[in-house]
DNA sequence: GTGTTACTTAAGCGAATGCTTAACCAACAA
DNA sequence: TTGTTGGTTAAGCATTCGCTTAAGTAACAC
């Protein structure tokens, strides 16, 4: 198994792609065949197994084979473990800012000294 | 102003490297300087200096020049644009199986027909 | 069988990334 | 004024990325 940061790496990465999200957002609807996928985008189909592989790689989405067409579906494990991810750092600076406002609003010296 | 999709791709891949998330969570703790986000890299401060480039073209932090410290803060708007497009991925996918349960659920054909 | 469909594999190529070192500059310190 | 600190700029370089075309292969349709 990957580590937490290589794994966050690659599903960033992988996201990172305007194609990669746009495959991300026709799956979010249902599964899909890669042909189904590639039909938007305007690239060779090569070029759009490429970009599953990356998907497939980070965890993002999973892949079967049945008969001759493969079949593409979401996991919303990992996308919610990216989504935690950038959730917690989010959360511990609003937090810190609620923090600075209750000492500003009790601080008796109008100046105020920053306490962080 | 850039489009949507240019943002979340600069953002993610912002996200995407291990250094700059490293410097995304100590900022999340406040405010830090250059140096400061440097010393627990193992890299030139150039190459620091590159990371925080990355990342305030993405919009996830902001800097200011004081004296000769350049204070780095984390924007937490941009933040919230990348954790809302996974959320809404993945809402959407988790609903969706949601309303396949339902069927199943209330399917009289305990075989089930697919109504994907 | 003979197609046609739905991918798959391999090789190659230009552009972008993530670093480096060397040299520079501007603020503050003695 | 002479250093030292905190960054900045520029150039170069190896690797990775996103694509291409060309040539497979394996399943199903007739």
């Amino acid at each position: 198994m990957l580590n937490q940061q290589a794994s966050l790496d690659l599903m960033f990465q992988a996201l990172a792609d305007p194609s990669r999200r746009m495959m991300v957002e026709r799956l979010s609807q249902g599964p899909a065949s890669v042909s189904e996928l590639a039909k938007p985008l305007d690239m060779s189909l090569p070029a759009v197994v490429q970009h599953l592989q990356v998907l497939e790689a980070s965890g993002l989405i999973r892949t079967e084979k049945v008969g001759r067409v493969r079949s593409c579906t979401l996991d919303t494990g990992a996308l919610q473990r990216a989504e935690q991810w950038i959730h917690e750092r989010r959360a511990l600076w609003e937090r810190r800012l609620d923090r600075l406002g209750e000492y500003l609003a009790l601080s008796e010296d109008p100046k105020g000294h920053d306490p962080t």
